[in-house]
DNA sequence: TCCCGGTATGGATATTTATTCACTTATGAC
DNA sequence: GTCATAAGTGAATAAATATCCATACCGGGA
């Protein structure tokens, strides 16, 4: 049979399969040739490039801007979500909505959910999440301790407590400081039973969902509730490190940036949240996106939820710049 | 669940099935969903045309002509096949291998072929028919006499001979003139008792090829062997006929002119062909553009094999001229 | 508040498609 | 020539996909 023959012959099975919707056998039949030739001959109008199937992301999508941040960094999913102006405000109320609907549709039963408490996009997320009837999660987590201000220690405890009544699942609190006051302080505090119990689930956390922090001192120093010291802070950022998860510190390589702070610290270190399943990582805005490049390059994230505003800068640092002409 | 939230997953779950080519399952485990709902947003990605699937036919063949033949006027199948030049000889060798290769992919066993003798391009399409092992034709029938010419007689005999021989079926012969000298004379031949066998099987035919003549004396006169008046052509043509599929006429909107003649052909009538299951048209050139169009539009016709060139003339002559632009 | 119709879901299953297998034919080396 | 190898085929069957069904949930009206 000429080349020619054959390919025109291709061509017609596939314009009848893809474009008039028949069946492979009715086009077996059309054609008096068996379905596994047919099935073979579209295969072929594939590898042959006579069918070519592009997949177009609807306006307020971003389809190229994830698979090229998925590509880049490694990552099992990206959602990069439609934000109007690359405000703060704007940014985490989109980031919460899409994270919540995340965790509503990939949540499985008796999963142990981590959460440290205190990032905002965090709780927009809290906020955005249906209460669900079934399928509920086993426990939420709370990763990280409250921080030395009383309210602020309420404010971490009801977000945990929240999201666990809005999953189903009992809440594990952390009653102690997220940073105690030095490492004799901290190990008193794990030798509360309570504490101890909740620590003791870091290990079988099966999803965490981590904020991710950038070190800017003044807002850090805002958000610490003052437990930090400019000076700590400052010795912090003079080691390199551009942002945080759960309060450990990394540079913009990911490279985990070891301080004193370390063992003051009562949460999730970066070995245990490597270990778990599935994590989430939280953030979106022009001050954080070196805290985000840091993060992603850490390789303990398997998600990322951010804007496309922040998955363009992403995409520039990267080096991945040129292509961004596709990305409008 | 927000719309946009909506599209993106339908957007990423087309991206992982059509470009990254993972099975449903695995993309349902991916997103934690059930397989079921992979499908329904696969569907529903086709329908919002956020995946688009075209067919592009490769250099050298014509999807997009044989589309619109089909379309305009009916037919089950088109091949249009490539040609490089507009010329007499060039174009029936391509239309007999394209003819071949369909007789030999799309006969079935114990298939009655009719085929009307004195075609060139039918002599081209026996030239290029590999002999067939398996799958064998019951008869070849030969629907129109030989002309008067006793070596034209020969010829088609032997056109019929190796048809059957390569298709391992049995000839069946029409010993008899094409066109007899008068309706008595026709009479005697069909009393015949060979004749009477193989008029016998018309009706059984299962598949026939068909020429298509054109209406212009000089050449007509030549083939048939002189056994029309000029006088008699000329009625024809007066009476509107453009051409004609075993000597039975037509004119430009596929009409039957009847004639004289007619009762003194010996061969299938247009109502004969037309209850045939497939009846294949085989034709090109300029000067049968006229009598393929109004082959066509007798409505007898199934199958359409011709080249490039005579299609875009009538797309042109049907109307279709504006959309020729598409078609280079 | 409760009930209803409409919509969405996953498990089970029917349908459709891809692959395997046994066999045939073409091709090229010798 | 004839042998081995490669390529292609359809029937049978395995695999993948679409659909059915029973159920859950949402919003609106009594």
């Amino acid at each position: 049979m000429s080349r020619l023959n054959e390919l025109r012959m291709i061509t017609r099975v596939a314009q009848m399969y893809h474009v008039e919707g028949l069946r492979q056998a009715d086009i077996a039949e059309h054609l008096r040739i068996s379905q596994a030739t047919v099935s073979r001959m579209l295969k072929k109008a594939q590898d042959e490039e006579i069918v070519r199937t592009t997949v177009v992301s609807p306006p307020g999508t971003y389809g190229a801007l994830e698979g090229a941040l998925r590509q880049h960094f490694g990552l099992a999913e990206v959602i990069v979500v439609e934000c109007a102006e690359d405000r703060d405000g704007a940014i985490m109320a989109r980031i919460g909505e899409a994270a919540a609907h995340f965790l509503e549709t990939t949540m499985q039963p008796g999963e142990i959910i981590g959460v440290s408490s205190w990032s905002e996009t965090i709780l927009k997320m809290v906020d955005n999440i249906h209460p669900m009837k079934a399928g509920k999660a086993k426990y939420v987590v709370q990763t990280l301790g409250g921080m030395g201000d009383p309210a602020v220690q309420t404010h971490a405890t009801q977000l945990t407590t929240r999201l666990a009544k809005l999953t189903g699942a009992e809440p594990r609190l952390l009653t102690a400081p997220g940073v105690s006051q030095s490492r004799e302080a901290k190990l008193i505090m794990l030798a509360d039973q309570y504490v101890r119990e909740t620590v003791d689930l870091f290990g079988k956390i099966t999803v965490a969902f981590m904020g991710i922090g950038s070190i800017e001192p003044s807002r850090m120093l805002a958000r610490s509730g003052n437990v930090f010291s400019s000076k700590e802070l400052a010795d912090v950022a003079e080691a390199g490190a551009v942002g945080d998860m759960s309060l450990r510190f990394f540079d913009i390589e990911g490279r985990p940036v070891k301080t004193p702070l370390d063992e003051r610290v009562i949460g999730l270190t970066l070995e245990e949240i490597a270990r778990i399943d599935r994590v989430i990582g939280l953030a979106g805005g022009q001050a954080k996106t070196n805290a985000i490049f840091g993060a992603l390059k850490t390789g303990v994230l398997d998600v990322l939820i951010t804007e496309k505003f922040t998955a363009q800068r992403l995409l520039a640092m990267a080096g991945l710049a040129p292509a961004l002409e596709e990305f409008t």
